[in-house]
RNA sequence: GUCCCCAUCGUCUAGCCCGGCCUAGGACACCGCCCUUUCACGGCGAUAACGCGGGUUCGAAUCCCGCUGGGGACGCCA
């Protein structure tokens, strides 16, 4: 099984077979997006599979966008999906140590202090952009004496505190993407990032890192997006002499236009509320997203949980990006849809009502009693049904006395006959002895044999009186779901 | 612009590392047929891809180079 882990040598596998430790730190500035709830999503098959740890990391640090309820949508959006973590972590709650990492960084002499006002430095960046080349750095800061820049420090002067990146040494900075490969960059690349912003607050590098570090994180699962950063991060951890995590990347989710998926831009797609609130079974759009991106390699799709804990390895991620397929018209992927409507087949009917009868109450609409036969119609109508609101959309009529009649379920009714025959038969299903689905049957038969017509008319008759609709099971299997009283109520109002 | 990454059916992907078993496999969607006195499920079938150009080789989807295309990073955002 280690085998197919390349960054996990046997020798430390059979040494410290606990050792892996992976975490997944958003920002709460959004609800939490499906990229994210993927990269959750590998973590956590990441950490479960080799019996490590999953920690939750809230990375915080920009107060400005910060919001409780994208907080709260993170963990809403993570229960529902049905995943869980052992430890958990909030950012701001270690400031102080993410500031005295930056300034051992700045005592050891890997960081220097920038005193370009603010307004200056956003010019520089902004026209990086254009012809002039990449930003490295600000002129004259990086030279700066210690002793002006104590004294410029103490006479109130603000400034930023960056990482003097070694440069002009032919430094090369390489480590093994567990995903990517083989990765380096040459170290005059890369610009002198900030690690403290005038205000004193560290910035994302410096407290990710710090706390990557303290929380002995043993592989940094994330997104491509990532990457590059990643070079910077490593400079980070040596000046912090600090144990380097194994790192590996994930391709990123895209819109159809090949562009990264945004809230700004693409909308709801990219909320997990969206799908929740489609009727989607948890596991099953787990299971959709595990498949962008990764792949089993043996062309299994729909798989249980436990399957995917089995089967996941970063070996099977692939490198490219992958495609969300939804459209302006219909905004959920029909593969995710498809993958829904298998888990819904599949799934015990015992663990599927208590969730359809959720459904049901949303819409305002009781479940059946006694618990038993409502399993019964839940199990016998399922196989039509995509998604779990199709319960109470299509499926109204098993549930409620008020439904729409179809337009092709109304031609059925006009057929020749058809009213008259159905509210004939409407007496002798209430005259059963028994009422089943077999004397229900037997009863609709004998009807037609006297009036010599076809079985089908009141067969396919029944269905649309009885639900509105052309489409359902076996006419009798709906006899049986609806129960004699509903039946016989609504063959003799047709 | 600079740097990094990627490139198989419309979409998700297998195959690529370790060239030949690939006249490129699976799945979704679409179309057709079978099943079904309905519809769906299910079954069967059809359409559909190795971005381009050079090498290397007896042989390349697979290895190398270039091009093109796409994405990402380049903030006192994360």
């Amino acid at each position: 099984m280690c085998s197919a882990v390349p960054s996990c040598g046997p020798l430390q596998w059979i040494v410290t077979p606990n050792m892996v430790r992976v975490r997944f730190a958003p920002s709460p500035t959004g609800y939490l997006h499906i990229g994210s709830a993927r990269t959750f999503i590998f973590n956590w098959l990441y950490a479960r599979h080799h019996q490590g740890t999953m920690i939750l990391r809230i990375d915080d640090t920009d107060v400005e966008r910060n919001t409780d309820a994208s907080l709260q949508s993170i963990y809403d959006g993570l229960r529902w999906l049905e995943l869980d973590w052992d430890e958990e972590y909030r950012q701001s709650d270690r400031l102080e140590q993410h500031k005295l990492a930056a300034w051992a960084i700045f005592e050891a002499g890997h960081a220097y202090r920038d005193f370009t006002p603010a307004a200056n430095s956003g010019e520089e960046a902004a026209s990086a952009g254009s012809s002039k080349g990449p930003w490295l750095c600000n002129p004259g800061m990086r030279e700066l004496t210690l002793e002006e820049s104590e004294r410029r420090a103490a006479a109130g002067e603000p400034f930023v505190l960056r990482f003097r990146v070694p440069r002009g040494a032919g430094r090369t900075i390489a480590f093994p993407d567990g995903v990517y490969g083989e990765q380096s960059k040459s170290a005059d690349d890369v610009e002198d990032f900030a690690l403290l912003r005038s205000n004193g607050m560290p910035t994302y590098h410096m407290a990710s890192c710090a706390d990557d570090a303290a929380l002995r994180i043993s592989h940094i699962i994330r997104g491509q997006d990532h990457l590059s950063n990643t070079f910077k991060h490593i400079l980070i951890f040596e000046a912090l002499r600090a144990e380097l995590p194994n790192f590996a990347h994930l391709p990123l989710l895209v819109a159809p236009d090949g562009a990264k998926l945004s809230k700004r831009k693409h909308g709801p797609v990219v909320s997990v509320t969206t799908y929740r609130d489609a009727g989607f079974l948890p596991h099953s759009y787990v299971n959709f997203l595990c498949l962008l991106g990764w792949s089993p390699k043996d062309n299994r799709e729909q798989m249980s949980r436990r399957e995917l804990l089995d089967a996941f390895s970063l070996a099977g991620v692939n490198r490219s990006n992958a495609v969300v397929n939804f459209s302006e018209e219909d905004p959920i992927d029909p593969k995710a849809l498809w993958l829904n409507s298998q888990h819904l087949r599949a799934w015990p009917v015992e663990e599927l009502a208590p969730r359809v009868k959720l459904v049901l109450e949303a819409a305002g609409l009781p479940a059946l009693e006694p618990e038993e036969h409502f399993r019964w119609v839940v199990d016998t109508i399922r196989s039509r049904f995509f998604t779990l609101n199709d319960f109470a959309t299509k499926g109204r009529a098993y549930f409620a006395d008020d439904f729409p009649m179809q337009s092709e379920a109304l031609a059925k009714l006009d057929a020749p006959q058809a009213r008259e025959l159905l509210r004939e038969l409407a007496p002798r299903i209430a005259a059963l002895p028994e009422f089943t689905e077999a004397s229900a049957e037997a009863a609709l038969r004998e009807l037609a044999t006297e009036k010599g017509v076809k079985a089908g008319v009141l067969i396919n008759g029944s269905r649309a009186a009885l639900t509105g609709q052309t489409v359902g099971p076996s006419a009798f299997a709906v006899f049986a779901a609806l129960g004699r009283e509903r039946v016989v109520k609504r063959l003799s109002g047709v």
